[in-house]
RNA sequence: GCGCCCGUAGCUCAGCUGGAUAGAGUACCGCCCUCCGAAGGCGGGGGUCACAGGUUCGAAUCCUGUCGGGCGCGCCA
């Protein structure tokens, strides 16, 4: 309906310019919106005021010419000027009323469009290192990556949803020989485990495993095991030393067939774990994209290659260093180390670099806030070889907090006592965790409230927009068993009866959840979607508890329930396309 | 110290990319309840949009600075 206004707008901006009272170069694309206040009618503009300067005029003055050019619509009852300069504009009665029949013969697709094209968007999203469980600070980015793929979907993008799997790098060398050293404690030796390894509980049950199918196969004694290696940091060393020490132990004791078992044991453990994890809530990839097969592809030593033969290497202190500071990066960076490995933002290069080699016109990468600074760095690499770095967007999520009885749950990720996804969302439930999750703008600090979230009362909005839902749905039984019929008519027909308030009221939203589902997508804020779908659910309480729709008038019965059948249905779009269920009952 | 994000009602947050009298929820204060489906419904008070300048017809929104909070500044990932 916007986009027809507008076009009506446009239209009479177009024939101002023809009969030269606007220079045509000058016209200003305006603004067409929705009115908040009712007063100010359905919609409104500012083209006579972002435009008043390029006509020489008062913007009153154009205003009044732009209305006289206004090509003639049915949609439109009335216009008129008011305020500084504003248009108004009245939609016919037919026109708002059209929109139940439209919602009710498209149903599920209502809602959906195709603005994007076709155009192909990558969206990589969560890609936590697979070092131990997900964590609730992952599920903000699962919840809101997973959304923001799906909304531009729903517009149409041909969406391609990623997880980069950094299953290369030192930190699943020492999710290894912390597996292996559990392992060792378990066959019965006696060591005091590393200050830096990962000391969750999953580490013990990899180890168990490990135990438990192949004996004493992977056992040296801790003796030989711990000799000669630099003491931990508790002891006065260095943990970092200390850490790497043991790896290289690990591997030369194991040997590397032992060695890569182990590495691969707790890589396929813990990512099969994750991928249930992401699955149980409501989190699908298209792909799992393995840094280390990149990295044996070759693509990271070609991308360096690349780098260097263009002049954007150089080498000191025995590294490689990338001169990232020519393309805006506060520094330079390491990209092969003095011990000649590759550094992570080597491959991450050659991964962004491979992306849209790939021929994604977009990409979007969600991170964690913390990880902003590497955004530079990034853009600086990719225009470094050549290519568009504003072709890659990143989105950076803010933390999410948890609160429980007024209080603050500290968590720590170094001592393993952290709240895990899974035990979020077997607290208050998958649909609770998500729309929480996206409620609020990503760039905003969460604060997640354990106890609403799991209320089962109307406070909780999650609750209080699938009673909406529940509520359409029980109207619907009710007539069933007082043997009303409730089979609704076609088309507009009886649908003048809806004169109330509360029905106009429920019928703009409707007809603006198209509006918000495109807003929601091209700006990437799932919680447009969250706001509008408590509104619309406020608004059919209110409209629930002012008028009962099981009326003796048929025809008016039929409009009611035509109109909630509409709402029923934008409801079940809107939460379907944040992952949440619509459930006939409460 | 430098960089990024945030600062709106007591609290948690919206504010559609510069528009009309800044809005919800919750908390608070009044009335009304037993109604298709309980866990309620209706109404009300509450604001120097952190602060100071600037840009223009017009600023919560854009620019600069100050203050306050969070995060980041590794040959870690």
């Amino acid at each position: 309906m916007k986009s027809e206004i507008a076009a009506l707008v446009r239209s009479a901006l177009e024939s101002l310019a023809e009969q030269g009272v606007l220079a045509a170069d000058a016209v200003r694309d305006p603004v067409v919106e929705r009115a908040r206040d009712p007063a100010h009618d359905d919609f409104a503009t500012n083209a006579a005021m972002v435009n008043s300067k390029a006509a020489g005029m008062k913007p009153r003055e154009l205003a009044e010419r732009l209305v006289a050019a206004l090509p003639a619509s049915p949609l439109i009852a009335e216009t008129g000027i008011a305020g500084p300069g504003f248009i108004n504009f009245r939609l016919a009665q037919d026109a708002h009323l059209a929109v139940v029949s439209q919602v009710l013969a498209q149903g599920e697709a209502y809602g959906r469009s195709d603005i994007g094209a076709g155009r192909r968007v990558q969206v990589e999203f969560v890609s936590a290192n697979p070092t131990g469980p997900l964590h609730v600070g992952h599920g903000r980015g699962a919840a809101y990556g997973s959304v923001v793929a799906d909304l531009l979907a729903a517009v149409g993008f041909e969406v391609h949803r990623e997880y980069y799997v950094n299953d290369a790098g030192r930190q699943m060398d020492i999710l290894a020989t912390s597996v292996w050293l559990r392992y060792l404690e378990l066959a019965g030796e006696e060591l005091v485990f590393p200050s830096n390894g990962y000391k969750g509980d999953y580490v013990w049950d990899i180890a168990a495993t490990l135990h438990r199918d192949h004996g004493d196969a992977y056992r040296h004694g801790a003796d030989e095991v711990f000799a000669g290696i630099p003491a931990d940091e508790p002891a006065g060393g260095d943990k970092e030393a200390h850490i790497d020490a043991l790896i290289g132990r690990a591997k030369q004791l194991l040997g590397e067939p032992r060695y890569r078992f182990v590495f691969e044991l707790g890589l396929n453990v813990i990512l099969d774990d994750i991928r249930d994890d992401l699955e149980k809530f409501g989190v699908v990839y298209d792909q799992w994209y393995s840094e280390r097969a990149l990295v044996e592809s070759g693509a990271v030593n070609k991308c360096i290659e690349r780098l260097r033969e263009a002049g954007h290497l150089y080498e000191k202190g025995g590294a490689w260093w990338f001169r990232s500071t020519g393309f805006g990066d506060e520094k330079d960076r390491v990209v092969v180390r003095d011990n000649g490995q590759t550094t992570y933002f080597a491959s991450d290069i050659a991964y962004q670099l491979d992306k849209i080699e790939r021929g994604f016109e977009r990409v979007i990468d969600v991170w964690g806030a913390d990880h902003h600074g590497y955004v530079p760095r990034v853009k600086a690499a990719l225009q470094a070889l050549g290519d568009d770095p504003d072709r890659l967007d990143v989105l950076l999520v803010q933390f999410a907090v948890l609160y429980e009885g007024g209080h603050k749950m500290q968590m720590s990720t170094r001592s393993g006592q952290f709240v895990t996804l899974r035990e979020l969302r077997k607290d208050v439930g998958r649909d609770a965790a998500r729309f929480f999750y996206i409620m609020r703008k990503c760039e905003q600090h969460l604060d997640f409230d354990l106890d609403l979230a799991r209320s089962q009362s109307n406070d909780n909005p999650v609750h209080y927009v699938q009673y909406a839902h529940a509520r359409i749905c029980s109207v619907f039984r009710q007539a069933a068993e007082k043997g009303i019929d409730a089979g609704l008519s076609e088309g507009n027909s009886n649908l003048e009866h809806l004169s109330e308030e509360h029905e106009q009221a429920l019928l703009k939203s409707i007809a603006r959840y198209p509006e918000v589902v495109q807003s929601a997508a091209m700006n990437e804020e799932p919680h447009q979607l969250t706001h509008f779908l408590r509104d619309l659910a406020n608004e059919l309480h209110t409209y629930y508890n002012a008028h009962q729709f099981l009326v003796d008038d048929a025809a008016l019965r039929d409009a009611r329930l035509k109109l909630i059948s509409a709402t029923r249905q934008v409801l079940a779009n809107g939460l379907g396309l944040i992952g949440i269920s619509a459930p006939e009952t409460m």
